[in-house]
RNA sequence: GCGCAGGUGGUGGAAUUGGUAUACACGAGAGACUUAAAAUCUCUUGCCUUUACCGGCUUGCGGGUUCGAGUCCCGCCCUGCGCACCA
């Protein structure tokens, strides 16, 4: 009998696979189109048991697409360009180019030996200039939109990356590359930098989201992330003193408006730009150190320390509801960059105010009666009380009549606000794609004409930062030196290359035209497989995802594609975690190499087949020892069921035995199907698991050469193809076919093979269990309940007492309530 | 602090609309095959009581609704994830 060798099956069937290009997608087929796909690689090392995890995800489901009889593509690319990857080429003496051509054939030969049905006809690379042209293109089509553009300000700047950061990109106060304990915390930095306008979508990214498959979480972190709040600006006019002031008023941004007569002081932000105006002559020596002080404090420790801080700045405003003089304060717990910098602090009905105003002795009014006493603050809603006309209405109506009101006399305006800033897409960083922009003493910043496209990244010797703040570009002066597309004249080149999450944002459309150099892609054939049916990935709920489908949506207004959305589902998995719970990490050494765990002889099949086991995907696992060689029992006994079958003779079945291999096998097929459409992959494998054993008892009599046996070892090898795709090919041949497995082969069940002679039923009294009752399938409530009845067991516990209710429910169970 | 998800055997985890709690697997125990071991196959395995049957208990804790609750409702406790002074 043959046995199962998997380091002698698993290259050949890969090898052949390739040859015959069977995972090769018709992108004109006329089927029915299915495209899978995991976030891409970021190649920095090897392939780890995260990658194992998250690409069998999406190759499980194109594998079941595809033998379900779609055109199923599964396509795949590297995002080649970014820190990381220049990080590890620095450290290795090599440039990142040559590191890229050593890493990435590694990783295809990584991906061959998990068996990954990948498309290799239409791999990408992000810094391919092929690719990256078009990365420019999109930089350069949303400048002409007026979603680009360019701006001085504060940025986050991780001073190990030389780099400015989105705020995405920050962990707790510190670059995400660089979360360590001994890692430096970002500082601000005034530069001038690249911005995409991805505020200006921000309604419409929040919006759709209510109608996105997608992994609950990730929907809520990416509202939350939008952090939509609507509320009012209210002008307060500034007690002057002096007549010099330039400016009469601050205008507070509050969402709180129906509050406005317990507004007893104003805060600002120590950066807001009035501070210096409005501080009396007394107040100005502590003003300023307060203000010199927080702007020396990093974010950090301005978040971390709880108690609240803050100046008097001498200065009253009105109050525009009832001309109450405010005193107006500074504290670095009203941010600067959010609403207008300034509140107005209603102590009664809001924690942090409540917080200020014991500290300084500031008055609380209550205007808001709800279920708070009155030493407490509370935001609830409830019947306003001492707010004049207002009194006695419901706060949450009077929201909106008391800006209504304001609005009639000019000083008060609806308002939205979001959390969401513009996008930062400058990086003072040598590897990525260069920002497609020229400097001209006399027109300024000039896009380079798309003709001129890709800007080719130079290759350099030495590509560390400049240290001034900007890439290595800046000392490639043969690159630098140009002429200005619109005069003709010296220009200099920018030397800002683009944050990579542009790269990433608009790949899976290039898998549809990736070598395409007239065009970004193909309109007619994006909008065909558009959008990506099943997409997954342990990482990025905010950036990668957010900006995917903020650049999707800018490429259908330009009409580059139909739908604004890119993933119809999105599944966020979880990780796999160390025996001890532990994440993986490079400096515990605690990783597991996937190839080292195929190489020693369990095979990627058994592998694959334990990652999609071990617990529902959402979930991060914990990596057990045992798991692999048990899903390996569970491959050994398939082929090993088949092996045998394969050296029987011909054989009549019994229709009794018949009937229980069928049930068996379309139960089986049944679950499997829907486990595998409703991503439960875990459940699918067990079902599998429990028809082998079935066939195990079964074949001790009646095994042989028949027709209902050849369906129901095909039906479990096909339904085990998409987790053990090497394995089940060799069998699916041993049970006579020449044509592949992973194609059209997806059996069906049929019901009525499903549908037994006899069904359970479970007799309870008073809801306890007292009987398990085989019955006729067809047999009516009556005949049921009389043979409950009988039961010697529950008659035990009916006893001569007289049944005051039988609950019957058909087909499951009676429950006699005495 | 706020939001979300979740607490089920020794372990990972199953349980349609409320309807046999613990599927499947690991681990453990026993047996078969073998000179022996490995591999393979078969059986047992929630807890208590019992030779066995029978019975009792059990889904983080406390209540409630119901003929019937892991599932629904109320109040606690704990864990994980996300956001974190966004007015």
């Amino acid at each position: 009998m043959k046995r199962y060798s998997p380091k002698d099956i698993e290259p050949k069937w890969q090898k052949k696979w390739a040859d015959d290009q069977i995972y090769k997608a018709d992108l004109g087929s006329s089927k029915p189109k299915y495209i899978a796909m995991s976030m891409f690689n970021y190649p920095s090392g090897n392939l780890h048991i995260g990658h194992a995890m998250n690409y069998t995800i999406s190759e499980v489901k194109a594998r079941f697409k595809r033998q379900s009889g779609y055109e199923s593509y599964h396509p795949v690319g590297w995002d080649s360009f970014g820190l990381p990857a220049e990080n590890r080429a620095i450290k290795a003496g090599i440039s990142p180019q040559a590191s890229m051509a050593e890493l990435i054939p590694d990783y295809r030969n990584a991906y061959i030996a998990m068996g990954w049905s990948n498309d290799w006809s239409k791999e990408i690379s992000t810094h391919d200039p092929l690719y990256y042209k078009w990365t420019q293109w999109i930089f350069s089509e949303m400048y002409r939109n007026g979603l680009a553009y360019q701006d001085s300000r504060m940025q986050w700047w991780c001073d190990k990356c030389q780099t400015v950061l989105a705020n995405e990109q920050i962990i707790d106060g510190k670059c995400w590359r660089h979360e360590g304990i001994q890692d430096p915390i970002v500082q601000q930095k005034e530069v001038k930098q690249w911005f995409f306008k991805i505020t200006a979508y921000a309604d419409e990214l929040l919006d759709a989201i209510d109608d996105l498959d997608w992994t609950e979480s990730v929907k809520l972190a990416q509202a939350n992330w939008i952090g939509k709040s609507k509320g009012a600006e209210i002008d307060f006019e500034i007690e002057s003193r002096d007549k010099s002031h330039e400016s009469r008023k601050i205008t507070v941004f509050t969402t709180r408006p129906d509050t406005l007569f317990g507004a007893t002081f104003l805060v600002l932000a120590p950066e807001h730009d009035l501070v210096a105006q409005i501080t009396s002559n007394d107040q100005k020596t502590a003003v300023d150190e307060y203000v010199k002080a927080s702007s020396l404090k990093s974010e950090l420790e301005r978040q971390s320390s709880k108690e609240k801080t803050g100046v008097f700045t001498g200065t009253y405003a009105i109050n525009p509801i009832n001309q109450a003089k405010v005193p107006i304060w500074i504290a670095d717990y009203v941010l600067t960059g959010y609403g207008t910098g300034a509140i107005m602090a209603v102590p009664a009905h809001d924690e942090r105010d409540f917080e200020f105003a014991q500290k300084y002795e500031l008055p609380v009014i209550r205007v808001v009666k709800n279920n708070a006493t009155d030493e407490e603050c509370s935001h609830d809603e409830g019947v306003m009380m001492s707010s004049s006309q207002y009194d006695g209405l419901p706060s949450s109506d009077v929201r909106e009549k008391i800006v209504a009101d304001l609005e009639q006399k000019g000083v008060a305006i609806e308002k939205t606000n979001y959390k969401m800033r513009d996008w930062s897409v400058s990086r003072q960083r040598y590897w990525g794609a260069p920002i497609p922009i020229v400097y001209c003493q006399k027109d300024g910043a000039v896009l380079v004409p798309d003709a001129q496209l890709p800007v080719v990244l130079p290759e350099l010797d030495d590509f560390q930062p400049s240290g001034d703040g900007r890439s290595a570009l800046a000392r490639a002066t043969d690159w630098l030196q140009t002429t200005c597309p619109t005069c003709g004249g010296p220009a200099e080149r920018e030397t800002d290359t683009l944050d990579t999450y542009i790269c990433s944002s608009w790949y899976m459309l290039r898998y549809f035209d990736p070598s395409n150099t007239e065009k970004i892609f193909d309109t007619a054939v994006a909008n065909k497989w558009m959008p990506i049916d099943f997409y997954n990935g342990g990482d990025h709920a905010t950036a990668h995802l957010l900006y995917a489908r903020f650049v999707t949506r800018f490429f259908s207004k330009i009409g580059l594609v139909d739908d604004p959305e890119p993933f119809k589902q999105m599944l966020f998995n979880g990780k796999v975690l160390a025996s001890d719970g532990t994440m993986f990490s490079k400096s515990k050494g605690n990783g597991i190499d996937p190839l080292e765990i195929i190489n020693s002889g369990y095979g990627a099949d058994a592998l694959r087949t334990y990652l999609m086991f071990a617990a529902p995907l959402e979930f991060s696992p914990r990596w057990d020892p045992q798991g692999v060689p048990a899903t390996y029992r569970f491959i050994n006994r398939i082929w090993n069921l088949v092996q045998e079958y394969a050296d029987t003779q011909d054989a009549q079945v019994q229709e009794a035995y018949a009937k229980k291999i069928r049930f068996s096998t379309h139960s089986m097929i049944k679950k499997v199907s829907e486990d595998l459409e409703g991503n439960r992959y875990n459940t699918a494998i067990s079902a599998a698991m429990k028809c082998v054993n079935e066939l195990y008892k079964l074949k001790t009599q009646h095994f042989g050469k028949s027709v209902v046996w050849q369906e129901a070892l095909e039906a479990i090898v096909a339904c085990s193809a998409p987790f053990a795709p090497h394995a089940m090919e060799e069998l699916w041949q041993d049970l006579g076919h020449d044509s592949t497995v992973h194609i059209d082969t997806w059996p069906t069940h049929d019901e009525k093979y499903l549908q037994g002679d006899e069904v359970t039923i479970v007799v309870q009294v008073n809801g306890k269990l007292r009987a398990n009752l085989s019955v006729a399938s067809g047999a009516s409530q009556e005949e049921v309940q009389t043979a409950a009845l009988a039961d010697e067991n529950v008659q035990k516990h009916v006893g001569n007492k007289k049944p005051t209710k039988i609950i019957y429910v058909p087909g499951r169970l009676v429950n006699i309530v005495v």
